[in-house]
DNA sequence: GTGAAAATAGGTGCCAGCCCCGATGTACCG
DNA sequence: CGGTACATCGGGGCTGGCACCTATTTTCAC
């Protein structure tokens, strides 16, 4: 089984990348510390998994996860959550993810999640599970999809302090692309300029302060 | 060496047990989920060295530290933080850490950092070194005394999204006194543009997000 | 009372940001 | 089939942001 890992922290890369080889059939061949990077590598490598932290810059787990699925269907991903909820389990599922797996539960559950994944079947922390039916018996009425995914991801970009032709050149689109993106943006929030969009960044969590 | 390891993420306890029991006279003789476990294992098992997590439950790394060097000094402390700054640099030190590293280049400066505690030595990252060099070239003085009065007023404003025009009226100034003091602030900080210094400003809690 | 730092202000120049247009292709849905 | 939303790219133009420079006045510590 051929794996990519993501992650921003290099222990959490060493620390997947010794767990997962530990068993005689998976083989990590790509690491990437940033989101970009990680949807670069996983479409190069066209792996049979991709693990991917939540939040790293650039890109989200959930963005990389979106682009990386898109392209290459084959791939499954794993999306690994540092955070002790479940905010983006919905988001992760809606993206194209097969699993979320908390970090803290992480070494325990991991390879689990891995063999899950490897038969095609969908793997869910427990505490994950519980979130998702209650909230289906609940009502799924939370959803704050103001933006479109492409102008969620120059948005975040844009709160990162890049450019614009930085943005451009990470999406892989052209610098007149990425101004309409974050203008239609702007204009749904009814914001005036990127340092409104900062902190609408912050507070959606997309990027810590 | 005898090894105490701390985090509440579990595969970075994996990842640090796996990294450092790669090194033959290295042993992890124990792992704490949280601040307070933590403190307990490394003051029982009295090993030569604990690493510690700065964001815990219960206790964080740093009162950890407090306490063990309090109660054990033979106990050196490794700090290790997620954090892409180095916020906690200075109190890490305060409470006796003997070294600082971040977790996004833990992978490679680790075992540095382990051998130099080992030395007797402390061990900081270049980045760490860095901001506390500037910190001594600066002054004894607090890293919030980096702005003077006037340029914190700016860059809460400029936070605000009010444009250069807008903060010269309310600060009844010309718009270049504005910009001046802008661009004082940011080379201060050494940031590039306007969207740095809204986290600037968030971090600092000179406004919300 | 001298010197350093802070606060004030201006000039010049470049480029990025932001706006308004229009246009194409795709996908999905009733 | 036609409508709507999304994503993509472009032109043209105005303004604000930012860098680098100089310069005066105020303030405060030694």
């Amino acid at each position: 089984m051929r794996v990519v890992i993501a992650d921003d922290h290099g222990i959490v890369r060493s620390g997947l990348r010794m767990l997962l080889e530990s068993e005689p059939d998976v083989e990590v061949v790509g690491e990437a510390s940033d989101g970009a990077a990680a949807r670069d590598v996983a479409i190069r490598e066209r792996p049979d998994l991709a693990i991917l932290d939540v939040k790293m810059p650039k890109l989200t787990g959930l963005q990389a996860t979106r682009e990386i699925r898109e392209q290459v269907p084959s791939v499954s991903v794993l999306i690994l959550s540092m955070y002790d909820d479940e905010r983006y389990l919905f988001e992760a599922l809606k993206a194209g993810a097969s699993g979320y797996v908390l970090k803290a539960q992480a070494d325990t559950d991991l390879l689990d999640a891995v063999r899950a994944v490897e038969r095609g079947e969908p793997f869910l922390t427990p505490e994950a599970q519980r979130a998702l039916i209650k909230d289906v018996l609940g009502e799924g009425a939370h959803r704050t999809d103001e933006l479109t995914p492409r102008e969620e991801e120059v948005v975040k970009l844009v709160a990162e302090a890049h450019t614009n032709r930085e943005i451009a050149e990470i999406l892989h689109l052209s610098e007149k692309t990425v101004e309409n993106h974050r203008s239609n943006a702007m204009r749904k929030l009814g914001m005036r300029d990127r340092v409104e969009l900062v902190r609408y960044a912050i507070r959606r969590g997309l990027i810590d302060p």
